[in-house]
DNA sequence: CATTGTACCTTGTAATGCAAGGTACTTTGT
DNA sequence: ACAAAGTACCTTGCATTACAAGGTACAATG
């Protein structure tokens, strides 16, 4: 899939999601790469970014598969930051598709 | 608007928008500025890169109105990519929508 | 004891939106 | 005649970020 569509919009996953639930790295990589192709040298920076802005926090977890896993929280501050960016997120994917003359009238 | 957003779609919508009509680069400005925040200095760049890589020509029309209109004609190769960035999207953008839980049922 | 799976991380490269700056023509106002 | 504003083209340089590639370390399996 084309690698400069998803600029911006992986930020906005990754909130989603641990929006909803804890998550380690490690398992946000095979969750969103059930729905479009991307890697862990994608998803371990931009952790990094979100933790340096206070949009999420992060917690360590043994584990008896493997190496300890780092769970990450989600702050208010990362819950005001989800909003906003799904609010651009709406308004912009239906501009594409205004311009574009696809209209969504259901599934 | 989140720049980021932007990227890989500005190429899909200037293709869409030449693919009903013949248009100059200030036209796809003002056109495409409609929906969202762009400027000429990402328009002529994509302009050039679509012209280099064979997906649309150009021709000068004198204006009265002030300097010469280059406009810009899809080719058969242009209206392929089209197609192709277009399924792309689709696809992309409803993979976001259901990574984020948004369902488009009306408007 | 080598391989596979899990789990973390970093470095370097390529791509591209856009602010800023530049050229040149036409019309309008003073 | 001259300045300003609108139209229309273009380039340079910076910031951002997806991802390939490479590295470390632990547990289970063959």
């Amino acid at each position: 899939m084309n690698s400069q569509l998803k600029r911006g919009t992986l930020e906005l996953c990754v909130l989603s999601i641990l929006a909803r639930r804890d998550c380690y790295g490690y398992e946000l990589v095979n969750a969103i790469s059930e729905s479009m192709h991307i890697t862990e040298g994608t998803i371990y920076p931009l952790l990094k970014r979100l933790k340096d802005d206070g949009n999420i926090t992060s917690y360590l977890v043994e584990s008896t598969e493997g190496p300890p896993r780092k769970y990450y929280k989600i702050t208010n501050n990362g819950l005001l930051k989800t909003k906003e960016l799904e609010g651009q997120w709406i308004q912009f994917y239906r501009s594409i598709n205004k311009i574009l003359g696809i209209t969504e009238k259901g599934e």
